[in-house]
RNA sequence: GCGGUGUUAGUCCAGCCUGGCAGGACGUCAGCUUCCCAAGCUGAAGGUCGCGGGUUCAAUUCCCGCACACCGCACCA
């Protein structure tokens, strides 16, 4: 299914809609989860928590969304993430000089020069604006960082750009109390914010979004020396290295050196076997190797976890060999120590990266999960049985005759522990369709052979089949059926 | 941020050119009917016509500005 379709679905739905909507002020960029989004939500952080965080032993944590100015002077994102930026003094527009002078000259700036070489170029070229060949005030910095004003003082602090700069933060704590070994992961998730110049397509690119950030600290001379690789050796990960798909086990991604290390093979595997149990079609995805000039100013090694969707190519997670750089920027500025003990020996952690973009993933289950079925008239969302929004709908076929009495009975008896939707309103088919749209794998109703028997009909979303079974065995048939894998 | 196209009920859209009571379909809700896959009948609710200004006796309609959305460019999880 398309985009639209998507968005269609998640407007009618609550899935998701643009935040305060009802004002003209409202700015891009931000977005809310309705009732079907937040369930649909919890439940893929959970499998995560489950296939991840658990799986590998990792320390999960919930840091400040708010941080001081140091954070980010050590991380570098104060001088490093922005993009330079010059504004014409006649009509006011703002171009990015690097681009600018590229364009005009053919001369290649990094965009993380100091501003000077920028002004220099453009005073010693005559580069002038585009549009009405007016000149250009000096160059500056457009910081893509939130900037806020703590207390009447207004002292000066962020919104965090990305999770984990409080797990690096934190790291001589949590090694410490939690009897840390190396290699450790520390996962978070929650929100971070970037003032992206234009947000656009709903829940693609947000100015307020989460992530669920795990940073592996790991002892650089002991990459290959991993007991738990044999867990992912046999799975399969698919590369895109130099304009190629290389579909191979991690095994054998370590052996050809495609991937530089068993540690690295050994989270790509875990994280592909996370993703083919959220349902999406892993036969469209891929993890790109990224060129030097792509990746982020604080990588080494990096790939991205690509997955193909109506809108092209969709970056789902960023998997960055950060090296030392975090540690040893927190450690210079704040004079803390970070070097930890392993096998006795002093030791810097590097650190390996698994950033995931949380309402990506989720925009892209519901692509690959919608499909619409001309020969029942319906659309049907296929989510798996642990991810969607509501688990069953308690139906009476119709109100009468103690047939409503009946089915409230059942569905109190339900609802603590399931996601149970009761309708008693309308026709049957109707309601079944409602329910296929919002991804409800199955539904129980209860008719008039129930009050004789005991039995109610529970109907599968994805097949339409029907089948009969006992009202004391459908707490046993869901919780199976509706497990984590 | 640039260029193009749009914005009217929960959703899709008509009305705008040519200013004069805010409409349709689907959906939702209630009742009747039916009794297992969007059937039918009756009724109802639902709108700052994106926001602000201007022209006019009168603006959803004409003009200006802005915001937002979509497509393309650039940037990113």
């Amino acid at each position: 299914m398309n985009y639209d379709n998507v968005m269609q679905l998640a407007l009618e739905r609550g899935f998701y809609f643009p935040s305060c909507e009802i004002y003209a002020d409202a700015q891009a960029g931000f977005w809310e989860y309705g009732p079907s989004g937040v369930s649909m939500k919890t439940k893929f952080i959970e499998l995560w928590r489950r296939e991840l965080v658990r799986r590998d032993g990792m320390l999960e944590i919930d840091g400040s969304q708010i941080m001081s100015k140091s954070v980010f002077e050590a991380s570098g994102h104060l001088a490093s993430f922005a993009d330079p930026v010059v504004r014409c003094i006649n009509c006011k527009l703002n171009f990015r000089v690097d681009k600018l002078i590229f364009e005009q000259t053919g001369i290649e700036i990094p965009e993380s020069a100091d501003l000077t070489d920028f002004d220099k170029t453009v005073s010693e070229r005559n580069i002038r604006c585009p549009k009405c060949k007016g000149e250009f005030e000096r160059a500056r910095k457009f910081n893509m960082m939130f900037k806020v004003e703590i207390g009447p003082e207004a002292e000066a602090a962020y919104l965090r750009p990305e999770t984990c700069q409080s797990i690096f933060v934190d790291f001589p704590r949590l090694f410490k109390t939690m009897r840390g070994k190396l290699p450790i992961g520390v996962a978070q998730i929650g929100k971070s914010f970037r003032n992206e110049i234009s947000p656009r397509q709903s829940l693609l690119r947000l100015r307020e979004f989460y992530q669920a950030e795990i940073e592996v600290f790991c002892n650089p001379n002991k990459l290959n020396d991993l007991d738990r690789f044999a867990e992912v050796q046999n799975t399969t990960i698919r590369l895109w290295i130099n304009n190629e798909l290389k579909a191979m086990t991690c095994q054998q991604a370590v052996d050809s050196e495609v991937l530089p290390n068993k540690f690295v093979a050994y989270y790509l595997g875990l994280l592909t076997e996370f993703y083919q149990k959220t349902g999406i079609d892993m036969t469209k995805s891929r993890f790109r190797r990224l060129g030097e000039k792509e990746k982020a100013f604080y990588a080494t090694v990096a790939f991205d976890f690509e997955v193909q969707t109506a809108t092209g190519w969709l970056e789902l997670v960023a998997c960055n060999y950060r090296s030392d750089y975090d540690l040893t920027s927190h450690a210079t500025k704040s004079k803390e120590k970070f070097e930890v003990l392993d096998d006795e020996q002093k030791v810097l952690p590097h650190v390996f990266e698994i950033s995931m973009g949380i309402d990506r993933s989720l925009y892209t289950i519901l692509e690959h999960s919608l499909r619409e079925e001309k020969e029942h008239d319906r659309i049907v969302l296929s989510l798996k049985p642990y991810l969607a929004p509501v688990h069953v709908g308690v139906l009476s076929l119709v109100k009468k005759d103690g047939l409503k009495e009946k089915t409230d009975e059942i569905f109190l008896k339900m609802k603590r522990k399931y996601d149970a939707f009761l309708d008693h309103s309308g026709a049957i088919g109707r309601r079944y369709r409602r329910l296929d749209e919002v991804g409800a794998p199955f539904a129980i109703t209860i008719d008039h052979q129930t009050l004789e028997d005991q039995t109610v009909t529970l109907r599968k979303r994805d097949e339409m089949t029907q089948d009969r079974v006992k009202i004391s065995e459908i707490d046993k048939i869901l919780s199976e059926s509706l497990a984590f894998p």
